[in-house]
DNA sequence: ATCGCAAAGTTGGTACTCCAACACTCGGCG
DNA sequence: CGCCGAGTGTTGGAGTACCAACTTTGCGAT
């Protein structure tokens, strides 16, 4: 039965064995194309889908000009997302927490809520409120995007940025009450592809985090994460 | 500059624009090989390899003898992690929650700990340890696997099995004091894609979770969901 | 009007080919 | 001894072609 499999399919299972199993480390070079076809008996385009899939993957790594390589799998870094809630960035708290040396940059500006801000914030989707958009850094590489949205009554001026969402809620007299994050993964769009610097079929991370204050919402937010180098961590004490 | 693109590129980007932007809804017909070719100009190759990005991304899907449509996006259910924390199957009981109808399987027995296990646990790795494998289904179709590992001197005997872990621990004098849970995403193992019937592109959400007693590790389990259905919700009070 | 079947269209697997861009190696020249 | 450059190998883009398995459609027979 398994004899009238795609022929590939054998080139893939057997090359991902090695893989799983060691005999293949990271680092190690994949046979090329056309050692492929004569180890297999197969043909190029089995030898070339096969390569294909298993970069997609994200098992092997392929380097024009040079070959193809079992892909070094990075340690995957928590992120501790309840570890550093009264913040400014909680992101770059816990990745500093890792030692790495973060820098963001970020830019605030008005913007038309839509209908996805809209249903978060609970506010009429033509309603213009602050937009917020980080890139997080470390050791100059990016690591995180995020885009945070408020009621424009509550934006942080410059001078405010650095204190944290809780602190700048406060002095408002907002008190929050709940954190509320979902957690999904996606295929990265090509604007995140870029800016994070993403090997092709790497997924991300998509956290959507609401503030709340009682029934209230009160900032949400939008957090991208490359699905390949992090991995998110909830801590619940019973 | 976007002149050296490759040209398959020019099509994806096209057809994702157009879906995006809603003129193909879901479930409309994409053109097909031979009609891609006519009308971008393009080689059949190109073509082809076009409609296998896109499906990748799982924007469309082919169907064999018939043509790629855009892909209906399942709602993203989600699975609210602390609500149902004292129950036998919180997995279960969110979807429920939801109206399903949800049927579980489950089989345990005795394993050896391994050396990922052993770390989660704080056992040896050659320590027997008890293995309860889940499948569940919702009305008929399968949504989650779980796999959960007990010291096998806390197992749940059959007729435990109703119970939840927190009241099965206390029986032994052991106190809950704290769920730890990391998400990460990856490719679907394939008993994983064959197991949840997944469509291929689709990855699936890992939650690693650990029932700590104090700083004791008393069970851990690995919860595997398929990406594309479900998205897992943890909500912290301040 | 309905049923069944054949023809046409479509996907997915496979083979072969050509080429540009790039990496690596090794030998020869300074 | 060191450096440069040519030759060789590799990836990734692109084209063409053939075929099996499957779906859809439409026509012809009942």
């Amino acid at each position: 039965m398994a004899t009238s499999d795609p022929v590939y399919l054998r080139v893939v299972e057997d090359i991902r064995r090695q893989i799983n199993d060691g005999t293949l480390l990271p680092g190690a070079p994949i046979p090329s194309r056309a050692q492929l076809t004569r180890k297999y008996q197969v043909g190029e385009t089995a030898a070339r889908h096969a390569l294909r899939v298993l970069a997609a993957e994200g098992l092997i790594i392929g380097r024009v000009g040079s070959g193809h390589y079992v892909r070094e799998q990075p340690e995957l870094s928590p992120l501790h997302r309840w570890r550093f809630l009264d913040h400014p960035a909680p992101f770059a708290a816990d990745l500093q927490s890792q030692g790495r040396r973060v820098t963001w940059d970020w830019h605030s500006e008005p913007a038309e809520a839509g209908p996805d801000i809209a249903r978060r914030l609970r506010v009429d989707e033509s309603v213009t409120v602050s937009r917020t958009r980080y890139v997080f850094r470390g050791d100059g590489k990016p690591l995180q995007l995020a885009t945070s949205y408020e009621p424009i009554e509550f934006a942080a001026h410059s001078e405010d940025e650095r204190r944290s969402l809780v602190t700048r809620m406060s002095a408002h007299g907002i008190k929050i009450t709940e954190i509320v994050e979902s957690v999904r993964t996606r295929v990265p769009r090509p604007t995140e592809s870029d800016a994070l610097d993403l090997p092709a079929g790497v997924h991300v991370l998509h956290v959507e985090r609401t503030h709340w204050a009682g029934d209230r919402p009160v900032e949400t937010s939008d957090i991208v994460i490359p699905g390949d180098r992090f991995q998110v961590v909830y801590s619940m004490p019973m």
